[in-house]
DNA sequence: TAGACGATGACCT
DNA sequence: GGTCATCGTCTAG
């Protein structure tokens, strides 16, 4: 896996894909490092529990843009969400990043988060711990403050089940978790 | 313009 | 394991 996972044909595979790859943030200068090990596909306007599911609004418009964008969005009124954007513009599929394994500037996430465990074992407390809020909306993963690097770490297996949090399309098992490192 | 609800997380038991 | 805080966004009227 060399080629950018946000770039496959299926948002599926994209997600697969991402598992293993490295978040890097660099917000308020101070950086903090994340291996992805968990992620959801949103398949846009095909999918009921997707953002996009009744086409582009305001809130959603970075959903539709380039591969390798991020969509922020505000969840409950209390917690950012983050996802990557996968395939063409204007063909809104995207992956949601619940959660990753902070792997460089624990201290900083460890503050951030006002506490020392539970770091980004949840899509909340992922953004939180780096520093990713909605100003960062639209944003592309190539560029700093905040990129997607890889190819990322082998992951030992990939464990699918249902998504979690949402009450539409729960029968697709698109939830994936990297069941441990390769090595 | 008002009402409903949500891709969650923290805290308490 | 269960409950609740909290507010942006969408939708109907």
């Amino acid at each position: 896996m060399t080629a950018a996972p946000w770039l496959a044909e299926d948002i599926l595979e994209v997600a697969t894909g991402l598992l293993g790859w490295r978040l890097v943030s660099e917000v308020d200068g101070e950086r903090v490092s994340a291996d992805l090990v968990e992620v959801e596909a949103y398949a846009g306007e095909t999918d009921p529990a997707s953002h996009a599911f009744r086409g582009p609004t305001s809130r959603n418009a970075s959903m539709f843009g380039p591969p390798g964008t991020l969509y922020v969005y505000r969840s409950y009124g209390i917690h950012w969400c983050m996802n990557v954007v996968g395939r063409e513009p204007g063909v809104a599929r995207a992956v949601l990043l619940r959660g990753a394994k902070i792997v460089e500037g624990f201290e900083t996430a460890a503050r951030r988060r006002g506490r020392r465990d539970h770091l980004a074992d949840g899509p909340g407390k992922l953004t939180q711990a780096l520093g990713v809020t909605g100003a960062l909306d639209g944003h592309d993963l190539g560029r700093a403050p905040l990129r997607l690097v890889g190819p990322g770490r082998a992951v030992g297996g990939v464990v699918t089940g249902p998504r979690v949090g949402i009450s539409k399309a729960t029968n697709r098992p698109w939830r994936f978790v990297a069941d441990g490192w390769a090595d």
